[in-house]
DNA sequence: GGTTTCGATTCCATGCTGGCATGCAATTTA
DNA sequence: TAAATTGCATGCCAGCATGGAATCGAAACC
């Protein structure tokens, strides 16, 4: 029993004409014919009592007609839903993100959902190197993170980002170049944003200090940004944090970017370069006219 | 989207293996590959990751394979019960009745209705020359009527009847041939048993009384058995009744049954020779056992 | 009685479908 | 390291299912 025949079957019980629903099909009366003999052998029942004005429907054809609709009815549906994730108008959409893409992110994947509601899109906090792992094995198919990405993955840039010190307000602020820089910081009481091992913000701390030779005492260490700033401002310590976080710079602290190539990386999205979910570049471009915008 | 195509992709999905569904499937594995590629092309969607270690569902593929199971299993149910109906295990089965085999259409509609639950089976009450109209439009497919039916209608004999005379007991009773019962008959207060006209019992008594040559004159009219014999056994007058209904013959009524040809008449099962239910066939044998037990 | 309507039948061309052999890539085995 | 194995894809070919044009047959209508 094949779709098609059902359909037949249909057209032919709703017009009780077999040329009109042939018509209606787009075929001829006698393939109609022939498929409604299919269906009746395949089906052991006589389905049509065939008259001079047309064909009625028998006791047998009554019970197909019922439940023949509702069968084509749900393959149509399906039909219709598998275009729809086709499109990408449909799916689930996992996307990471870290603390540098706090501001992009979010608003990213709002837009996203207003244009896609039926796109079950959900955010994850976490690092770039948790994201890298997560991206890689599909429980993330998108992920906001630190360039640059594994070879097997896709990359766009977002924005370039920076260290910048931050430096209670009033102390005197060093020049941006490297022995100046490795002498302020030499010896002075640090406080450290601490996240995961990997390619992250530690991380780039770490290579700056080694490319300025230098080792500070660290102070307080801790995981919050705002905890940090809240840290320099009560004069605990400077602080080594990304320059974008000037936006939620509070009183009495100044943020000065450091323009050394060790101090510099990029932002951007990385995603699966095998995957073929159509929501993948989708996404892509929602993420881009939000960071434009 | 054809149900073929749904299967085959069910089979790869259930078991990750182009090769073992193909086996499965009693098809070989090219011809399922090509199958999922025309399915992956209709959709829209990649729906299998193939690896090295067979194939697993992408995103899209689960959301097909729920989908599709369903609707496979509902075709399969809807095949199946087509089948049913093919057998005649369902399906509808109206039977009519008539007074003169009130003692074998409820005993076989009863043993019927026990052999196949799901038949819904329905005894109506008729004379012969309703249930010929029902039969002739459909809305009975079997009837229990005096013969001979029209000639588009189907027949089986149960057993032959006879009109029998209905006297009080104690009366003198005529010899049956002809000249007596006209002596008998003529000018006595006849009880008439009044059912429709046609072919029914009182165009039989007509009957017999126009091979008589007599014409009694009528008393009384009523359309129910009972009524008529007690009316009998009341010294009212005498009847002219089945002569199967000595079964239910009170005190004091004496059945002589008449054995002209013109009080002679049988009855049997009757149905429309151009109809193609599986059902009439099969209760038609039920009534064929019914009777001789 | 001719005409129309409606379904069934016949015949034929087309194209879908499946099977076989084979290819290719990766992994396991000797 | 070569051979065997596993697993899916591809090319090619035969067979059959499917559909279309023409025709038929029966019934109804004017």
């Amino acid at each position: 029993m094949e779709l098609r025949l059902l359909r037949s079957f249909i057209a032919v019980a709703e017009t009780r004409n077999f040329g009109a629903a042939a018509r209606a099909l787009m075929t001829t009366q006698p393939a109609l014919t022939k498929q409604i003999q299919v269906l009746e052998r395949q089906t052991g029942n006589t389905l049509f009592t065939r008259g001079r004005h047309g064909a009625s429907l028998t006791a047998a054809g009554e019970a197909l007609l019922a439940d023949s609709t509702d069968l084509v009815r749900r393959a149509d549906a399906l039909a219709l839903r598998m275009e729809r994730v086709a499109m990408g108008a449909e799916g689930v959409l996992n996307v990471g993100f870290g603390m540098s893409t706090i501001d992009v992110a979010p608003r990213s994947v709002a837009a996203f959902r207003e244009c896609h509601p039926a796109v079950d899109i959900r955010l994850e906090d976490m690092s770039s190197s948790v994201q890298f792992a997560a991206i890689r094995e599909g429980s993330v198919h998108v992920g906001f993170v630190r360039l640059p990405a594994p070879p097997e993955m896709g990359t766009r840039v977002i924005r370039r980002d920076q260290l910048a010190l931050a430096v209670p307000s009033g102390e005197a602020i060093p020049e941006p170049d490297r022995s100046s820089l490795r002498e302020c910081l030499q010896d002075r009481p640090l406080i450290r944003l601490l996240k995961d091992r990997g390619p992250g913000l530690a991380a780039q701390t770490n290579e700056l200090f080694t490319d300025l030779g230098c080792s500070p005492t660290v102070m307080y260490e801790t995981s919050d940004l705002l905890t940090v700033l809240a840290l320099v401002a009560a004069g605990a310590g400077w602080s080594l944090v990304p320059a974008s976080a000037s936006a939620i710079v509070p009183e009495g602290v100044q943020l000065i970017p450091i323009d050394l190539e060790s101090a510099v990386w990029s932002v951007g999205t990385a995603w699966l370069l095998k995957s073929q979910s159509p929501l993948v570049p989708l996404f892509l471009q929602s993420v881009e006219t939000n960071v434009k915008g």
